[in-house]
RNA sequence: GGGCGAAUAGCUCAGGGGGAGAGCACUUGCCUUACAAGCAAGGGGUCGCUGGUUCAAAUCCAGCUUCGCCCACCA
């Protein structure tokens, strides 16, 4: 940063040139440290398709504030990137690719479809590495990961096997969700529910060996055909002559039992229900308890089966039309009425999931889920905020087993053959050569792959070396915190500790920040289907730089809570940024002859104590806040500390004193450039690239603004005299101004005050008479007892005790003056009798905190005191 | 059906038992040698509604209204 810098901040110019300097020093690469506290976060890792939103965005900058700040502090801090395979999402992108060609994953076969997702991420899965360092997070590359490297494959091999071995693990025929578009089941949390009006069909089932039927209620019509009994409550009377009869499906003509279970809801329809075990789950179940058996209508390619008799081929909706009108003309059809329900749709490609029975592997939970539902409840994980734990604990206390085996080929593939000669299932971390059972080589693996969050629910600990035992396994775990978005805490933290708890005996992180989602500027999710809803955080940081998006995103909005994204906000950072810069133009302008004494200043004058203590205040809050991650709260506390403050009113006072020269001159610098170098640390966290512009071009020591240690207040700056003095010239200065405004004196004038105070307030005002001449444009400044002459033309205002009266020539009007201070006065009545009201209360005196009370007397002798100075005021011009 | 969040200035949002805040927008005046992406001075709010607790409620409690989100195996 040269001496001459252009007036507005240009980002572009700067930011990747520190990021380059950074990686270079090797600033974000760790060692293991014993002696010193850790400090660690692993990222969420984001696909490795995947480009930087703005909830990747948010995410990072939170994670990086924490980082660096932490990493300031002196602790042994670790930020540990990687990226994450996306089972799904990467298959599908190389897939479309093939598509282009006219090919299909099968025609390639699986090794070669395999090589071909690899160079397809070799390619371009480092985009959202890239724009994360864009982003100026600090993470130790050196150290990055990948849910597929090798180190995480073997992680989840040995993970399999041990749950295996445990039972803990296990592959069964059940009813799983699958997605006809994707060809794969999915968990039930991939499964998104979006309740729609739908239509509730009534239909009845003759019975077998005498009239009348039994009427059923479905919503989908076309799943009848797999009906194995119909069911009603044991205890409903309308039909316990029925239980145990049969009845006949129709267009089948199938028997089918009526049987009795306490899972159906007398209240709903008409008290009877449908059960087709191999498309619903209720069903399902039901179907286990009463030994029914399973009629499996439609296939994985949601279409009907053979089994749906005349209805096979039919895509599921064009059977479901032939069936309602094959009912009908059989009379069967005994109504229809509109219907709320919840469709399942797959959370990656929206296509109407189908419940189907399959066989699957999965992870049997309720064990794994006790000791993650106590880790939580004993506080040795605390959600921030708080609320968020009942949303993880009601998740893991109604857990279900989780179905891990996914229909893909890019994935961890499942561990387990099986020998075609005696159906042994092998699981095992190498190919066997022969079974262990019957000798046979005839051995082939398991064609499917782990759910992809199977792998990132390891992620605390496979990517600091488990299995092995590696030092950096050994100080870095358990991390400190995880950062996350709230709609991943159920695919995402609740399983990382439940395994991190099975695996290494220890919670994978002692705290979970949980941060809210971006909306758009009219509080809507941003959607692919709108796609002008969506702001790309990429175009943000090329028009208005990194620094400006992190600190709009930290500070849109409270912890856990949405916000919308606007581009007013951001500009108004990126104005933040500008005034942060020229404040260092203006400093940098008036240290030509800046001398690093490395001393304390002395003889500091009024404004100089004033702002150093408040800078420790504002150190110490800064810190405070940050520790309890009110990151916002922090962010705007700078905001205001810099701007205000440093800006509006130090800077302010300091120039005449530059202007003195000598010893005046050579202290305010001193003070200038200790305080902005001290801002320029305590925002660094959260504005990396501009602190660092500036920190290096100001007198410093060290080679970066990364490392210089997060200050400590000094107590001995801190002064709440200088605070107190200062607010009343302040409170003065404003006032005078504030009458040249509203009587309209050219801003260039020169206006006569007289100011008449009591004896302590006089010295401080006569102490800093320069100041209130300058800062209120006052060409003569009259300072004087109370109750002396005071000017009888004039415009008058009571601040703080102190009588203001400008004798503005020919520009004062008694009349508009009285009715000024009248209104003044009114206003000061209605406070003085409320105040005095509250002071008689002898409930207040007696039950209110003294200090309260003491406050409010206070403030009452004020405002009595200011009212009888307006008053008499106005007597006199009367 | 259950749970959670929000409701405060025209807009977007902080705050949170004892003086209603910020940014943007608005009004007025200023290109004052750091910054017009700026400076200075203003206007603007029964803090969603109804009760309760309290000496004191925008803040705590209960209920209600509206909006949003999440969970759920009533077909």
């Amino acid at each position: 940063m040269s001496r001459q810098l252009p007036k507005t901040y240009n980002p572009q110019e700067v930011e990747e040139k520190w990021y380059q300097f950074w990686l270079e020093k090797g600033f974000f690469q760790v060692e293991v440290e014993k002696e010193k506290k850790p400090y660690c976060i692993v990222i969420p890792p984001p696909n490795v398709t995947g480009k930087l939103h703005l909830g990747h965005a948010l995410n990072n900058t939170l994670q990086d504030i924490l980082i660096r700040y932490h990493r300031m502090k002196g602790e042994n801090t670790l930020w540990l990137p990687g990226t994450d395979h996306a089972g799904i999402a990467t298959q599908a992108r190389v897939e479309e690719e093939l598509a282009k060609e006219g090919l299909t994953r099968y025609d390639l076969g699986r090794e070669k479809f395999l090589a071909r997702v690899w160079k397809w991420k070799e390619e371009y899965g480092g985009t959202i590495i890239k724009q994360l360092k864009q982003l100026g997070a600090s993470c130790d590359w050196s150290k990055e990961r990948f849910t597929m490297d090798e180190g995480c494959s073997r992680a989840v091999k040995e993970v399999f096997l041990r749950l295996y071995e445990k039972g803990l693990i296990y592959r069964g025929s059940y009813l799983v969700n699958w997605c006809p578009k994707c060809a794969t089941t999915l968990s039930d949390i991939e499964v998104e529910h979006e309740e729609s009006e739908g239509r509730l069909w009534h239909i009845r089932y003759p019975l077998v060996g005498g009239d009348g039927y039994i009427q059923v209620a479905t919503t989908r019509p076309e799943t009848m055909l797999g009906d194995t009994a119909v069911a009603v409550h044991p205890e409903d009377g309308r039909y316990r002559g029925l239980v145990g009869k049969k009845a006949i499906l129709p267009l089948m003509n199938r028997e089918i039992p009526i049987v009795a279970d306490p899972m159906v809801d007398r209240e709903f329809g008409t008290g009877a229900v449908k059960i087709t075990p191999a498309h619903d789950l209720n069903d399902f179940e039901l179907a286990r308890r009463h030994n029914l058996p399973q009629v499996t209508v439609i296939g994985f390619d949601a279409r009907m089966t053979a089994e749906a008799g005349k209805y096979a081929g039919l895509d599921r909706y064009e059977a479901r039309k032939r069936v309602l009108h094959d009912l009908a003309e059989g009379g069967f059809l005994a109504g229809e009425e509109s219907h709320l329900y919840a469709l399942g749709t797959c959370y990656r490609c929206d296509m109407v999931v189908e419940p189907l029975i399959s066989k699957q592997w999965f992870v049997r939970m309720k064990p794994l889920a006790e000791p993650a539902i106590r880790v939580v409840k004993e506080g040795k994980i605390r959600f921030v905020p708080e609320r968020f734990t009942k949303v993880y604990l009601n998740w893991m206390e109604n857990i279900r087993d989780w179905c891990i085996s996914r229909q893909l080929w890019w994935g961890h593939r499942i561990p387990v053959w099986y020998c075609r000669d005696c159906q042994k299932e092998i699981a095992a971390g190498e190919e066997p050569t022969a079974c262990p059972a019957c000798g046979s080589g005839h051995l082939e693996q398991d064609p499917d792959v782990l759910d992809t969050w199977f792998s990132s629910a390891l992620w605390p600990f496979s990517t600091l070396g488990w299995p092995e035992q590696t030092p950096l396994l050994e100080h870095f775990y358990p991390t400190s915190v995880l950062v996350t978005a709230r709609d991943i805490i159920f695919f995402w933290v609740a399983r990382m500790i439940f395994m991190g708890l099975e695996f290494m005996q220890e919670r994978p992180f002692a705290e979970v920040l949980i941060h809210g989602l971006i909306l758009d500027k009219d509080g809507k999710k941003m959607s692919k289907s709108r796609p002008e809803t969506i702001v790309d955080p990429q175009d943000v940081i090329d028009e208005y730089g990194a620094d400006t998006l992190r600190f709009t995103l930290a500070t849109g909005t409270a912890l856990g809570q949405d916000q919308r994204f606007q581009l007013e906000r951001v500009e108004g950072v990126r104005n933040f940024a500008n005034k942060i810069w020229n404040a260092a133009r203006f400093l940098l302008m008036n240290l030509e002859d800046y001398v690093e004494t490395g001393e304390k200043p002395e003889n500091l004058s009024l404004p100089d104590r004033y702002i150093l203590s408040r800078l420790q205040a504002v150190t110490a809050e800064t810190g405070e806040m940050i520790d309890r991650y009110d990151l916002g709260g922090a962010a705007n506390l700078l905001y205001d500390f810099i701007w205000s403050e440093y800006c509006d009113w130090y800077i302010e006072m300091a120039k005449p004193m530059l202007k003195t020269g000598g010893e005046e001159r050579r202290r305010t610098q001193q003070v200038l450039v200790k305080v902005f170098r001290q801002i320029m640390v305590l925002l660094h966290p959260y504005m990396p690239f501009i602190t660092e512009e500036i920190w290096q071009a100001l007198p410093h020591a060290g080679e970066s603004v990364m490392l210089a240690p997060w200050p400590e207040p000094e107590a001995g700056y801190r002064d709440a005299g200088a605070e107190s003095e200062m607010q009343l010239l302040m409170d003065v200065v404003r006032a005078i101004r504030n009458i040249r405004a509203e009587t309209r004196v050219d801003p260039g004038r020169k206006v006569e005050a007289v100011l008449l105070a009591g004896s302590v307030q006089r010295r401080i005002l006569e102490e800093n008479r320069l100041y209130l001449e300058v800062l209120a444009g006052l060409g003569r400044l009259e300072i004087r007892p109370e109750g002396t002459a005071k000017p009888d033309r004039a415009v008058s205002a009571v601040e703080s005790g102190v009588e203001i009266y400008l004798p503005l020539a020919g520009l004062v009007d008694l009349a508009v003056e009285r009715e000024r201070l009248q209104k003044e006065l009114a206003e000061l009545e209605t406070e003085k009798n409320r105040l005095a009201k509250k002071l008689e209360n002898p409930q207040f005196l007696a039950k209110a905190p003294a200090a309260v009370v003491e406050k409010e007397k206070k403030k009452l002798a004020e405002v009595e005191s200011k009212y009888e100075k307006v008053s008499a005021r106005l007597a006199a011009l009367s």
